[in-house]
DNA sequence: GAGGAATTACTTGATATCAAGATACTTGAC
DNA sequence: GTCAAGTATCTTGATATCAAGTAATTCCTC
């Protein structure tokens, strides 16, 4: 039995004997269920009417606590995109009601994005859904193998954050 | 310490104690992890000329062996992608005159796309620079944690692959 | 063989993203 | 206090992707 990728390295190898194709056990496969849990999880946000995007920046409002109020900044940075993409999100949550730009009193160059009453509905349907699904998925794996992730994908989170590398 | 997820999970737990929010310690580490991964592979395909996306065809291309040519559709399914994206793809490559399409005498409904000399002397290089990169970034880890992370990636991509969900 | 179902590559229109730069504002060095 | 440097948000133009649908061809059942 095997998988794509290991098809894939099975085929450099037998192709380009002299270089080490081994990191993408790992890395390739790592993509791959990343692709696939993306997939899965969007299918649910779109129920909802949202992309992962759109939901990514209703959940980080709600988690912030009262008054569910933020800066673009800050979610841009949460997110580990541009500021340019946070602008249209925002566009486009804002032209559906979910949230809103207020002035910033304490800097005139940012803004506070607040979550509506109806985006905090919205958002909290949403993501019991979203956890829910998510439990799922991790049942797949025997529980000894999520508990090994969990810790092995901790400690490699952690270096890369040390590093500022992310 | 704590990383960014860590913190996201402690912040749901206090507004939103009902809620289990523990998968994301494997999913949301796992997401990031992976477009840290991707921004810096993809830096390193750029010094080609190439998308990552593009490195992936040539690579298919180049490992399926002599003499470098498969159907669109076979890209298509390695890829994860739609057909549309795959067909554009084509577009910027046969442009670069790093692929040609050529008629498939067998199926007349298909082409089958061949590697030129120009695209394989490309992907022999970038490829040679992506494994170094993967290697490389794979030493942040604990020899012991690699091995367990393969062995676990390698039995959660079975068991998708299995449920014919990838 | 004939005819309907499936497959193949492509087209279209919409959206998400990025890099680079513009504008307004704040901070800090002097 | 002034001004250069830095910061915050948004804009622009380019690209990548998808979903849905099209036309040509092949496969399958009878």
């Amino acid at each position: 039995m095997s998988d794509h990728v290991a098809r894939v390295v099975r085929q450099w190898k037998s192709e380009y004997s002299e270089v080490d194709a081994s990191p993408m056990y790992v890395l390739a496969r790592m993509m791959r269920i990343n692709m696939k849990i993306n997939k899965d999880l969007s299918a649910n946000f779109a129920k909802f009417g949202l992309a992962t995007g759109d939901f990514d920046v209703l959940a980080t409002l709600r988690r912030s606590g009262e008054p569910y109020a933020l800066r673009p900044t800050e979610l841009t940075k949460s997110s580990m995109l541009t500021s340019g993409t946070m602008t249209s999100r925002l566009d486009k949550l804002e032209k559906l009601g979910l949230v809103c730009r207020n002035p910033n009193p304490e800097d005139r160059r940012a803004l506070m994005i607040h979550l509506t009453d109806k985006g905090r509905a919205l958002v909290e349907e949403a993501a019991a859904k979203h956890f829910a699904l998510e439990a799922e998925m991790l049942k797949v794996l025997d529980p000894q193998d999520r508990e090994a992730l969990e810790g092995i994908l901790e400690r490699w989170s952690h270096r890369l954050e040390e590093e500022g590398a992310m």
